[in-house]
DNA sequence: TTCCAGGACCGGG
DNA sequence: CCCGGTCATGGA
């Protein structure tokens, strides 16, 4: 499928923004590339097509839209300074310099939170898959095959049956709790900013069906929370391998949530592959 | 057929 | 507090 590219506006220096890793890192899960490298990605109603070019990330869109896209890629912040903290153990500066020109988006709190409770237990593909089909089943038509991620109060007027057909187990009643608590305002995304960490991890928990790591996720992810770190089964893996026993990720400082995700994208995409005899027994996820 | 995927929850020890 | 079983689905 050609993609029709009308204007190209720089927004970064491609060092700063490798639009690959941060749209393949997993933190996201509706940026696609095309044939040519084009991404295409989905934020409220906005549409944006974007894609490297010289050395510089290139944006199609009007010059009005882009102090809006540069929020959303987080371009204000200087992550080189912040992953220069990252030199011990040797591993996670291994994780940083691989990972370099990854950007933490600011993506809106509902998808996030959302998205993450479709994540559990469930495979990168499919998890695009089922929030593909809810955005086209349940989102607004915003031109053609391009469909809004469905608002909390839109599934909060839904039923399991009628979610049935995304074919997303036993995450679709998850789905329902959670759009209710957001669309009857006992789940405040406003009121949750402004809240102590631990105090807001709790109350994002009281939703069935988001226990500790979904809620660290939304906090990073929906909140731009940057010192979460959620650890999932690739970070408890590379954790154990390449870190003390006794490592707090407190020590990693405010952005610890970045070294989360440089260590993620390294071990799935570098050590995915080969995941060598040591794998720890699990039962079923 | 069995294992696994960015888990959560519940009951029992 | 930690353990095992269970939940639903599809790809390897």
């Amino acid at each position: 499928m050609p993609t029709a590219v009308k204007t190209e506006l720089s927004i970064a220096k491609a060092a700063e923004f490798d639009i690959k890793k941060t749209f393949e890192c997993g933190q996201c899960f509706r940026w696609n590339a095309d044939e040519d490298g084009i991404y295409t990605g989905i934020v409220g109603n906005k549409v944006l097509k974007i894609r490297e070019l010289g050395g510089s990330v290139v944006c199609d869109c009007e010059e009005d839209e882009l102090p809006f896209w540069r929020d959303y890629f987080d371009l204000d912040v200087d992550y080189a300074e912040a992953a220069s903290r990252f030199t011990q153990p040797e591993y996670l500066r291994l994780c940083a310099d691989y990972g370099a020109g990854i950007r933490i988006l600011r993506q809106e709190s509902w998808e996030a939170l959302c998205s993450f409770i479709i994540s559990q237990c469930n495979n990168i593909p499919r998890i695009k898959k089922i929030i593909e089909a809810l955005c086209v089943s349940f989102g607004e038509e915003l031109s053609v095959d391009t469909y809004s991620f469905p608002s909390a109060e839109r599934l909060a007027s839904l039923s399991e049956s009628d979610l049935a057909p995304l074919r997303s187990g036993y995450r679709a009643s998850y789905i329902l709790d959670a759009a209710r608590a957001v669309s009857e305002g006992r789940l405040s995304f406003d009121e949750l900013r402004d809240m102590p960490a631990e105090e807001a991890l709790a109350k994002v928990k009281e939703i069935n069906g988001v226990g500790d790591k979904v809620a660290n996720c939304f906090m990073l992810y929906g909140l731009h929370r940057m010192d979460r770190f959620p650890i999932d089964v690739w970070m408890k893996r590379a954790l154990k391998a390449h870190f003390p026993d006794d490592f707090d990720p407190e020590v990693l400082g405010e952005f610890s949530g970045l070294a989360q995700q440089y260590i993620f994208y390294y071990a799935r995409t570098e050590e995915g592959g080969r995941r060598s005899n040591v794998s720890q027994k699990r039962k079923n996820c």
